[in-house]
DNA sequence: CAGCGTGTAAACATTC
DNA sequence: CGAATGTTTACACGCT
């Protein structure tokens, strides 16, 4: 099925299958690039280079490596220790799948200097260890290029460090680059030994917290740590999408931290400006944990605390005053931690998902839209919906959505030109915005009714969006499979940190084919609260309406059911019902 | 293949 | 008069 390139020496190609398309991975071990090249069916290649974390500039060597523990070595450490917990148990599936001479595993991607096509399942455990593998590389690299970029500064917090802070020198961690990695299979005295970083010393585990599994976009809910055990081992297997969602983990912490120093600077500048002395040191010189993209989040939030504007992301953007509509956005929302155990975080998620999933994902990755330069993966119509929705009065006048949009999502801060257009293209295009003339002026309103009346789309937005948004996360060259799994996770991973997820399953949802949009549209129908169902008809408005003609009117009942039958089934929950969870399949 | 939804671009008209 | 606003058309793209 595959046909290698050329292969050059101290490369190693992995091949990775899945029903349409051959993914094809070449590892340069020594420049720790990974290039990928993905082949369609017709037979066209696209190559891409990325995941270098934009350091490749200055090459692959690491010098500074006096033995001594840098702040970026204990980066690394803390890096290592999540990656290898992923690693350790994904490895451990393969070893359970394996045959128990399967010595191949423990290889590095420097041993394994011959092509390897990936044809049986032990092979393909290779190829994933090795995706892993570089995956650490990848993230080692970034980070060293941070810290010579002088963005990083970091004190080791995570309590994973300080369990094998004793086991690991910087100058392992630096050399693991060219060295084999360490044996992935702990001396063991349990069969579940494997995790016994977490069982045996801190008696929990880094994936599961709260009775809930943290896996990215999984959320199960699990009695106790062998049902959680059970569950990662039958659900989070070593497969391309865990590895993916590995991948994507990565992607993202990168993201938050380049925009964390960006943001950073900005501050800095900001006060230096001002002639302000900061009250505590530089955001990120404090301890930073970095697996946990909310504790990003909430470190900004706490600099710019309630009621005070937050400096504009970037200079051209116009500073408006915050209006909070009904659906508050807060990054408060990003932390589980204010949720105590129980029912509650059960009846908020549920509440939520059930509420309105494009307000949820906003109010869950605010902060992160507002500064990352990542496309929203929704549709203009439904933004501008949203906008207009928000708004205390349910009617924004064009300017005022325009402010939003730049407001509200960094993306919006540039080309201008561009989505302005396409929402006044949408505004006039789609029946369910109507514009109501007053003695101010004219407003834009939403019709709800007709809004609920749009064909549902196929996908979320379109085609553009999710491709938009995966590649802006780098993943322009992935297979269909891990393309898939990454865009299923994109979202969710942004506040994977949290307890409740309520963004999740209209994630999943959209990437499986259904628009959020319409989840959100539907769930806000049959919510019962009213908050989240505002169905202000225009005409409420009074004044002069004009009634465009929308090509397609298709009235779907069915749909409302069907979706949130796929959104209970999503939640592994009844929808009736807050608890117990339902067994999980 | 057609139909559809969506994004993008552009031309044009109207209003401010 | 120019900018902002609003309408309409055309086209590309990916999906069903």
């Amino acid at each position: 099925m595959c046909v290698p390139p050329a292969f050059g020496e101290n490369e190693c190609f992995i091949f990775l299958q899945d029903k349409s398309r051959c993914h094809v991975m070449m590892v340069e071990s020594a420049s720790e690039t990974i290039r990928t090249t993905t082949s369609n069916q017709n037979g066209v290649s696209n190559l891409s280079s990325q995941l270098d974390g934009g350091g490749g500039r200055e090459g692959g060597s690491n010098g500074d490596n006096n033995g001594e523990i840098s702040p970026v070595d204990l980066l690394h450490l803390q890096q290592q220790q999540a990656l290898q917990a992923a690693r350790q148990f994904l490895l451990q599936q393969a070893s359970g799948l394996n045959s128990p001479s399967s010595n191949e595993v423990k290889q590095s991607p420097v041993q394994v200097r011959t092509h390897t096509y990936i044809h049986t399942y032990s092979n393909k455990q290779l190829a994933f260890q090795q995706q892993l593998i570089q995956m650490q590389q990848l993230q080692q690299q970034h980070m060293i290029n941070l810290q010579r970029q002088g963005l990083v500064s970091l004190q080791p917090t995570n309590p994973m460090q300080s369990l094998q802070q004793g086991t690991h020198t910087s100058r392992s961690l630096l050399t693991q680059q060219t060295l084999p990695p360490p044996p992935y299979l702990p001396t063991v005295h349990s069969p579940d030994a494997w995790l016994h970083p977490y069982i045996e010393h801190a008696g929990s585990h880094p994936l599961y917290g709260h009775g809930e599994c943290k896996w990215p976009g999984c959320e199960a809910l699990c009695d106790d740590m062998g049902q959680f055990i059970k569950h990662l081992n039958n659900e989070h297997a070593l497969d391309d999408r865990s590895t993916a969602q590995c991948r994507v983990q990565m992607q993202v912490v990168q993201q938050l931290e380049i925009q964390l120093a960006k943001e950073s600077e900005r501050l800095q500048a900001m006060m230096t400006h001002l002639h302000m002395r900061p009250s505590e040191p530089k955001p990120f010189n404090q301890p930073l944990n970095l697996a946990s993209s909310g504790s990003l989040l909430k470190r900004e939030s706490e600099v710019y605390p309630e009621g005070l504007p937050h400096p504009p992301t970037s200079a051209t953007a116009p500073i408006t005053p915050l209006r909070q509509g009904p659906s508050v956005i807060s990054s408060s929302s990003l932390h589980s931690h204010s949720h105590p155990h129980g029912v509650g975080p059960i009846r908020r998620r549920i509440a939520d998902k059930f509420c309105t999933p494009i307000a949820s994902e906003l109010a869950q990755n605010c902060e992160f839209y507002k500064n990352a330069d990542v496309r929203p993966p929704f549709t203009y119509a439904s933004l501008i919906r949203h906008a207009i929705l928000e708004a205390p009065d349910r009617q924004l006048t064009l300017n005022e959505i325009y402010n939003w949009f730049t407001r509200m999502f960094a993306y919006f801060r540039r080309n201008t030109a561009t989505w302005k257009n396409a929402v006044r293209h949408n505004l006039s295009l789609h029946k369910c915005f109507v514009r109501v003339e007053n003695v101010k002026g004219a407003v834009w309103t939403v019709d709800e009714v007709e809004y609920q009346k749009r064909r549902p789309p196929k996908m979320t937005g379109s085609p553009t969006l999710v491709k938009n948004m995966i590649s802006g996360l780098g993943f322009g060259s992935l297979n269909a499979s891990y393309q898939a799994a990454l865009a299923e996770s994109s979202l969710t991973l942004l506040n994977s940190q949290g307890l409740v997820n309520p963004s999740s399953a209209a994630s999943l949802n959209m990437l499986h084919g259904m628009g959020h949009d319409d989840v959100s549209s539907t769930v806000e129908q049959v919510n019962s609260n009213g908050s989240c169902s505002p169905t202000l008809s225009p005409q409420q408005y009074g004044h002069q309406v004009h009634v465009k003609e929308e090509p397609t009117e298709i009235e779907e009942d069915s749909r409302s059911m069907s979706l949130m039958a796929t959104v209970t089934q999503n939640m592994a929950l009844p929808s009736d019902r807050l608890i117990p969870p339902a067994p999980l399949e």
